[in-house]
This record gives structure tokens, sequence and C-alpha cells, in this order.
DNA sequence: AATAATGATTATGG
DNA sequence: CCATAATCATTATT
């Protein structure tokens, strides 16, 4: 990229430099020592002109002087190369050599670096830890792009959530892959430019002393130069992958709403376990897995263990905050699955007698399915009847029936059946059916709007007070069905 | 476009 | 670690 064509630039500059300066030197030399009389077999022409005593001699030489550097360019690389070795085989060139080296020694120019290389920068160690962490100066995992690929390809409808972390994968896997070829290049580069910067102080400390510290030097100040430039490769890196991290793994930049069945499914679960809307881990397991089911067949969203503990974070805050919101929507699923209930009530009730107390379950169990489609209609029909066919408040002599039968076939099924704890989420239900519409009809004014079971005053669910006991909630709505029984 | 609904995250406390 | 409350950011609805 921009960096090696800098890298070429730099050196090719650099090459220039020196070879010029090289031949630079030499022809200064080699005219100086010609003007002093030290010159050996050099072929350099030799000043012609008088030896300048007056201003006119020293004008020529000076002339000579400018002539020779002007047209040094213009000399073949043989020739200057020629020159060179010329100067090299001088006779005194050793002793002079030495003698510079020696000075050089003594004005200790030479040796002034030795400071740096201790302290690692720690902004470049955070990158680097930055990187390891996020996996991208690591060890490569998972083989890359074409691992990420074929995970997105045959997840088929395995699940939303690894599309997209696939997704993410393979854009990480991309920016690894730019940030490992760059790097290498860089690497290159460097060691291409220090062989090139050795090679070339090699050549020169022919000619000049140039000792190996100063080339250590010169290779430390290199590398420290190619690793600025590196760590500004890491940090662009690192800002990427924040970039992508932010993009793809904030799940709240994609929030998608859950399917209508999964709220259902959910609802249903809440609204039935209203006095203690805590699922467990396995609860909550399967109903993420009743949810992720409902769609299958389609793209639809599989719902975690964790999105559903979120549904019903949520939830219940959300319901707690605000009962009076909700309370349309509590009728609705209380109904409903009160009708499974009656349902269930019913099928259990049929069962009890043939089977033996195995699996209370099975009853229970097939309101998905069969009952989920003919419950449609007579559920339509109940709530109608129950809470908006009357005038608008819910006043209802007539409903006040339905519950109470609706009570005692759930009583016999818990009688009969003996569904123990499966039951008694629908007799939650009831209860929480029977409880609001008293409350309305005693007309307490508002704000006695029927407090669910469990939800106490401070406003928290307390400890799942399961009312096995009776039906009787709490104060006067429960008296009104309590002795009805018959 | 304004607003409500909603899934997810964060801060805090037990 | 889990629950709550507040908040954020997106999606749906009006």
């Amino acid at each position: 990229m921009s960096f090696s064509i800098c890298v070429a630039q730099c050196t090719d500059s650099l090459s220039a430099t020196m070879d010029d300066q090289a031949r630079i030197m030499q022809s200064i030399g080699g005219v100086s020592l010609a003007g002093h009389s030290v010159q050996g077999g050099m072929a350099l022409p030799p000043p012609h002109g008088h030896d300048g005593t007056d201003g006119d001699g020293r004008k020529q030489d000076i002339g000579d002087i400018l002539h020779q550097i002007m047209t040094i360019t213009d000399q073949s690389l043989d020739e200057a190369q020629a020159k060179k070795h010329g100067l090299n085989c001088h006779r005194m060139k050793p002793a002079l050599f030495s003698v510079l080296c020696e000075i050089k020694e003594k004005t200790g120019l030479s040796i002034r670096g030795a400071q740096e290389e201790d302290p690692p920068d720690p902004q470049l160690m955070r990158l680097d830890n930055m990187l390891l962490a996020e996996g991208v100066a690591g060890p490569e995992k998972g083989g890359g792009s074409a691992a990420a690929a074929a995970a997105a390809a045959a997840s088929g409808g395995a699940a939303d959530n690894s599309i997209e972390h696939s997704d993410y994968r393979a854009k990480l896997t991309q920016i690894r892959q730019i940030y490992h070829t760059e790097l290498e290049k860089y690497e290159q580069a460097c060691n291409e430019f220090t062989t090139h910067v050795m090679n070339l102080l090699r050549e020169q400390s022919r000619t000049r002393p140039i000792s190996p510290k100063e080339i250590e030097r010169m290779v430390g100040i290199i590398h420290r130069k190619f690793s600025s430039i590196q760590m500004q490769l890491k940090q662009s890196t690192c800002e990427a992958v924040m970039i992508l991290r932010s993009r793809f793994l904030d799940a709240r930049r994609k929030r998608r709403n859950f399917s209508k069945q999964a709220t259902e499914i959910l609802n249903e679960y809440f609204y039935s376990h209203l006095s203690n809307p805590y699922p467990s881990e396995e609860a909550k397991e399967e109903l993420a897995k009743k949810c992720s089911i409902t769609v299958s067949q389609g793209v639809g969203s599989t719902i975690t263990v964790s999105q559903v503990s979120n549904w019903f974070g949520n939830k219940r805050i959300r319901y707690k905050k605000n009962i009076g919101k909700f309370q349309e929507e509590a009728n609705l699923y209380a109904a409903k699955t009160a009708v499974n209930a009656a349902h269930a009530a019913a099928a259990a009730v049929q069962n009890s007698q043939a089977n033996s107390p195995t699996t209370p379950n099975s009853g229970f169990q097939m309101k998905d399915e069969e009952f989920q489609l003919d419950s449609a209609e007579s559920k339509n029909t109940l709530l109608s009847n129950m809470f908006t066919g009357s005038s608008g408040s819910f006043n209802l002599p007539n409903s006040g029936d339905m519950f109470l039968s609706m009570q005692s076939l759930n009583g016999d099924s818990y009688q009969g059946a003996q569904v123990g704890a499966n039951v008694q989420s629908q007799v939650d239900t009831l209860r929480h059916v029977i409880s609001q519409t008293a409350g309305y009809n005693d007309a307490l004014g508002g704000n006695t709007m029927y407090s669910p079971h469990g939800l106490n005053a401070n406003g928290g669910w307390q400890d799942a007070t399961t009312p096995s006991s009776v039906i009787s909630p709490t104060e006067g709505p429960g008296s009104v069905h309590s002795d009805t029984s018959n």
C-alpha cells in the first residue's frame, strides 16, 4: 500500500543520496588531496594553469573544482568505481583512516544513543492485548473465513444468532487477514530496508569510520520507525474491530421482535403464573424451545433462555409499573388459559378414570395443538360474553355463572385427577379472572384495581403463596363465589 | 414525524 | 449470580 511505496521511495532516495555523497566525497577528496600534493596514482585531471599565487590562478582553480563537481553526475558509474578503488588503494589511506577513526572515537560522536529500548510503550501493549483479546492477533482459529462461511451456509435452520455471529466472524477474519498481510509486508519492508542500510553503511565504512555500534543504532532507529508505523496499523485495526463489534454484537442495533406465537406462549405462561412469574431454569428452557419451534420451519428467530429471562424481567417490571395497562391483556390470556384449563380438566377427568395416576401431564400436553384450534372460537365467544358483552364496565351478572362453572370444573379436576401443580396454574388463572371481575363489580374505586395475588403492597412478588387451599383470593371479591359451589 | 412498544443492556443491591 | 429499575436503541404504529 501507500506505506510500501513510501518505503521504496525512502530507500531509493537514501541510496541515491548515499551514492551521490560517496561520489562527491571521492571527487572532492581527490581534488583536495591533489591540491595538497598528497595525490597518488589518481586519475584526476591535473589542475592546469599556474600555481595560484595570484587571484587569477585561484580563480582558475576554483573553476576547475566547480567544473568537476558539475560533471560528477555525468561520470559513469564505472569511472566512479574506478576512482573509488583508486582511493581505497591509496597508500596513505589506512593511516588516514585509522586517524579518522581515532578522532571520531574521541569526539564520542559515535556512541550517543544508549538510552532507549527498555520502556515497552504501554499504549502499544494495550493495543496488543486488545487485538489478542479480540482474536485478531492470536492464533488462527477455526480456519478463518472458510470455516465462517461454511458455518453460515450449513447453519440452515440452526439459529439466527449463529448467522449473525458467523457474519461477524467473517468480517473479523477479513480484518485479521488484512492485518496480518499488512504486518507481514511491514516486516518484510523493514528487513529489506535494514539490510539495505546496513549494506550501504558497510560499504561506506571503508571510506569513513563507522563503528558497529553506530550500525546497531541505525538499525534501532529503523526498527523504531517501523514499529511506530506498525502501531498505527494496530491502532486502526483496533478501531475497525471496535466498529465492527458495536455494529454487529450490540444486539440492540438489530433488535427483532419476537413472533406472535412466541409472545403468546410467553404471555400465557406469565399470566398463568402471575402469582409467581419466575420460571425456573428448566421452565425457561422449555419456553425457549417452545417459542423457537412454533415457527420452526421458517426463518423464525430461535429464542434463547436468556431472551426468555429478558422477556420475563421486562414483563414483570412493566406489568407492575402499570397494571392497568395490562388488564386487557391479562384478561385475555387468563380467559384463554382458563378455557384451556377447562378443556384440559375435562380431559383429565375423563382420563383419570381409565388411567392410573400416571403422567398427569398427558392430559394437558395436548392443549398445545388440539385445543389451540378449537378453542379459538370458544375463547372468543367466552371473551365477548365475559368482558365486552355487556355495558362498558364489567358488571356482569351472567358471567359470574361462567366463572363458577369453570371453577367447579377445575375443582373437579383438581380433586378427581390429582393433577397437582399443573392444575395449580390453571387455578391461578381462574382466580385471576374471578377476582378481577369481582373487583370491578364491587366498584371499589379505581385504586383497588385487582392487585395480583402475590404482588404485595410494596410492589414485589412475594413468595409463591400458592394458595392451594381454596380459591378465594384475599378479601371481599372472593366471597362472591366461595359458597356457590353447588 | 411523533409516539408507543419492545428487546437488550447497564447499574445497583442482596 | 439473579432481580430490579432505569435506560438505550430499534421497530411498530399512529
